[in-house]
DNA sequence: CCAAAAGTGTTAGTCGTACACCCATGT
DNA sequence: ACATGGGTGTACGACTAACACTTTTGG
């Protein structure tokens, strides 16, 4: 490989991270508002340009606690995206990630280094974004909605432990269904990827609800 | 974002490709025999520097057929490979994808301008391969148990229809497992993939088997 | 004591699995 | 005619889906 060859110049590569949460039935996504260019004052999904020092998750984390001070949390790779222009600077080619987590256990910052404004904002009002922003959004959703069918992907949601109520809302929300009470706890229970606790909570209604937690190592099973 | 930073400069991507098929009830990959430095002489997955013009599956399709003649596939991401010094020339971010062919549609080069040798090598006798492709190998293998098992990937193995003795073969080999001839049809007729076609077609015994193929729009159902 | 949601069990239907016999062809 | 694998149907058990009543608590 000549690395002088113009062709390998001038590219770089764009981590990006769909950071999702629900809350009260609403799924929501962390999104900044950008301090400088390109796209000076636009909402943009959380990422950054890679350090060629570091690997491609790792220099995600970085660009999240960096622009938001979210740390230690789980994210998966979704898609790649590679359109030619679909950074102004330079040649870009993006790598994006999803993930789900419990917002309450995170301190926001609203204002940071490269970001004026922070926020989790309801996957129906997403404004117009960055880049090509909107579009990865999109398709994380879909994949956001694959994946907590078919994975445990909820459990980094619920690390503190849930109620079946709860659950099977952000299940409804997420999936756009709705679910018998009675099979949607007998099936989550038989998947093996949570166990009762002696801990209960109240959600919606005045009787207190058994708290679940997901198990360590649970397998990924088909869940609905 | 600051172009000059020297910690965006000096990296590349390389696009990677596991490209699969089966043969008598083996499943193969195809390498290639590295004519120049790095790896000289030493055979690796068919990769290579993704160029700045280029989406990254065009410049993956470019390179199949740069070193293999191999054109017009279906291939899909499965990984990013990203430790720091995966490349001796410079820090290149592996971009991995898989396929599946059926290779007696495709004539493989031998020799071309990067390669002195090509083959389809059974997956239980691969070489030490170069840069980190053994562990991508590794991995894609996995995926490609999942992606058979989940989704209509096999279709690209059989675009010109299969016997059901056939792809049941393909399923057992790649899967490890042997599955009841009557139970194999029924599960694979009830995802709604497959259409069987007028036609027949000698296996392995002297009867004729039927020739299915699979739909066009054959949606993705868990097969087994 | 009433309202509101949480908890539980049974039944019918569907799907998966195990299994044995006949069929078409080449030699 | 026989050997070889290809094609089909049925019965049993497991899982999925539909459905109604009792329980706990706060107000």
């Amino acid at each position: 490989m000549d690395k002088k060859n113009p062709k390998y110049q001038n590219q770089g590569i764009h981590v990006i991270s769909a950071l999702f949460t629900v809350e009260k039935g609403i799924t929501k996504v962390l999104i900044i508002k950008r301090k400088y260019d390109p796209y000076q004052g636009m909402w943009a999904l959380v990422s950054g340009a890679l350090y060629n020092d570091e690997e491609v998750l790792d220099g995600l984390k970085r660009e999240l606690k960096e622009k938001t001070g979210i740390e230690n949390i789980h994210l998966e790779l979704f898609n790649i995206f590679s359109s030619i222009h679909r950074s102004p600077v330079m040649r870009m080619v993006g790598i994006a990630y999803l993930g789900i987590v419990d917002k309450e256990k995170f301190h926001l910052l609203k204002e940071t280094l490269k970001t004026t404004d922070a926020d989790w904002v309801p996957i129906d009002k997403i404004p117009l974004l960055a880049f090509d922003h909107n579009e990865i959004l999109k398709e994380a959703i879909e994949v956001l909605k694959v994946r907590i069918r078919k994975t445990d992907l909820l459990k980094h949601l619920y690390s503190n432990g849930f109620t079946m109520p709860e659950i099977q809302k952000v299940y409804e929300s997420i999936l756009g269904v709705t679910f018998d009470r009675r099979n949607f706890r007998k099936k989550l229970l038989s998947t093996g990827m949570i166990k009762e606790t002696n801990r209960v909570e109240r959600f919606e209604g005045n009787k207190p609800a058994k708290v679940y937690i997901f198990e360590e190592n649970s397998m990924d099973k088909n869940v609905f």
